[in-house]
DNA sequence: TGAAATGTTGGGGCG
DNA sequence: ACGCCCCAACATTTC
């Protein structure tokens, strides 16, 4: 073949790219075209954040694409009209792109397969959600028999992680339109751009002799301690692939010195399944994007309070730990994974608020913001999910930050009013007393928050609104 | 990938 | 020596 698009979209690497090895091992030339999609862009559901890092990644792969021959070809406006024009004036035969499986992606693909040759290749994940089933042929549901069939399965067609190409054939006539700017004050200084950053990242987290990989099972909960591998928002574009990701852990499981570092290790390696689970599951069951997965819990009666939604919004609770993760994301676009379970369980269960309204602002913060993950994550927390945590399962502030921030570290490193509250209090800041509070300069009500419920009673109020909310339901 | 309530056990103080 | 009580520590059940 003369001509072939690799179309990029979740895909902004050079390295273990299916669609891109496909086009350059079958086609004379390749042009690697990024198209800005107005919906998208545009959307609600996009952040500035996002686009920063997305505006970055592109330029950072344009100069990869540029030392191997290539370049970046950018265009703004619906993909059918841009890719129709470019097939059209440039006689492309075919059209490479990795498969996307969330619901618009998917839909628009579907569309533009109709008019255009468009092939899809594999690679956003490891398992296809069509072919990892139950042996009756429907979906799992549930996460430790998907884990376990997920893990007899790849073992057993190895891997085949492709390397990227030397050399890409792109003719030097193609011209960008103007590639877009970064958001002003949105750039996260935690992620640099670029696939040489995000493998580098990788390759450091999983270092057989240094990596924190072997120590993850562990240290993954302590929150001041930067004990995860913090490549989220590289697998959220498709920087790193979810290949690269599962044989670097399943490397570090076989080079582990002893049972506990290869246990800690496969745990990572079942955090890369829970993000696949969650794929399959917005792939089979769409409609959780709108509404809770099971019907038992649809009809809940949120109380949605406004005020205390931006509370929790702008770590204005009253609970430290709480309060110290909201702004943890706020300032870097990122979450520690304990502290999403947190404050999504604080929001959903001690203030009663939709989750919906914590998906929605945490797709706005979160440079990893992805439907499938983030929506399981979600529904998992509010027990609406697919093998979601029971809804009497209501997680205690102070207790979470007790266990996974003993000496309030955490805390204080987001926290700066409470850098001087002793340790004794500092998951109890309103129970210092008067010359404590003095002495600490931090006058609970002033300079930090009374708690904006009392959690005890908001465990009672909420067991008490669900069990009624699934009682309605059986009658 | 909780936490609270409730139950059980066993050591030690004490009359 | 013995029974009784207290309570911490742990286990089990319940939400």
């Amino acid at each position: 073949m003369e001509s072939a698009i690799w179309w990029i979209r979740r895909d902004l690497r050079l390295n273990d790219n299916p669609a891109l090895s496909r086009a350059v091992s079958l086609a004379k030339s390749v042009v690697p075209v990024y198209v800005l999609d107005p919906i998208l862009i545009q959307s609600s559901k996009a952040s500035p954040r996002r686009l920063d890092f997305l505006y970055r990644g592109l330029k950072a792969l344009d100069e990869d694409l540029r030392s191997r021959g290539s370049r970046l070809v950018i265009r703004q406006g619906d993909p059918l009209e841009i890719l129709s024009r470019l097939v059209r004036e440039c006689e492309v035969e075919q059209i490479f792109a990795e498969e996307d499986f969330s619901p618009y992606a998917r839909q628009r693909d579907h569309r533009i397969a109709e008019a255009l040759p468009l092939k899809l290749v594999g690679g956003s994940c490891a398992s296809h959600p069509e072919s990892l089933v139950k042996d009756d042929g429907t979906p799992y549901k549930v996460f430790t028999p998907y884990m376990r069939s997920w893990k007899a399965r790849y073992e057993n067609h190895g891997d085949l992680l492709l390397s990227a190409p030397d050399f890409i054939p792109t003719d030097p006539e193609w011209r960008s339109e103007s590639f877009p700017d970064p958001v002003p004050g949105e750039s996260a200084d935690l992620f640099p751009p670029g696939e040489g950053a995000a493998m580098e990242r990788l390759k450091s987290f999983t270092d057989p002799s240094t990596g924190k990989i072997f120590g993850y099972a562990d240290e993954r909960n302590i929150m001041a301690v930067d004990g995860t591998a913090q490549v989220s928002p590289y697998l959220r574009f498709g920087t790193l692939s979810a290949r690269q990701c599962i044989h670097a852990a399943q490397e570090a499981m076989r080079l582990s010195p002893d049972p506990a570092s290869r246990n800690s290790a496969e745990v990572w390696l079942n955090e890369l399944i829970w993000r696949e689970f969650y794929l399959a599951i917005l792939y089979h069951f769409p409609f959780v994007l709108r509404r809770s997965f099971r019907d038992d819990l649809r009809d809940i009666p949120w109380r949605n309070d406004s005020a205390e939604f931006h509370a929790w919004c702008a770590g204005q609770t009253g609970y430290p730990v709480v309060d110290a993760a909201m702004r943890q994301l706020n300032e870097t676009g990122w979450m520690h994974n304990r502290g999403r379970m947190i404050v999504a369980s604080f929001l959903v269960k001690d203030l009663l608020v939709d989750w919906r309204w914590g998906e929605n602002f945490f797709m706005q913060k979160l440079l990893d913001g992805d439907p499938a993950a983030n929506n399981g994550g979600w529904q998992w927390t509010a027990g609406t999910g697919t093998d979601a945590a029971p809804y009497f399962r209501v997680f205690n502030p102070i207790l979470q930050g007790k266990k996974f921030d003993p000496q309030g570290k955490f805390v204080k490193r987001w926290l700066p009013e409470l850098s001087s509250v002793p340790e004794k209090f500092i998951h109890t800041p309103w129970e210092m007393p008067e010359e404590v509070q003095k002495r600490a300069s931090c006058t609970i009500g002033s300079d930090y928050p009374q708690p904006i419920v009392d959690h005890s009673f908001a465990r009672k109020r909420v067991l008490d609104i669900f069990s009624r909310t699934k009682d309605a339901y059986e009658q």
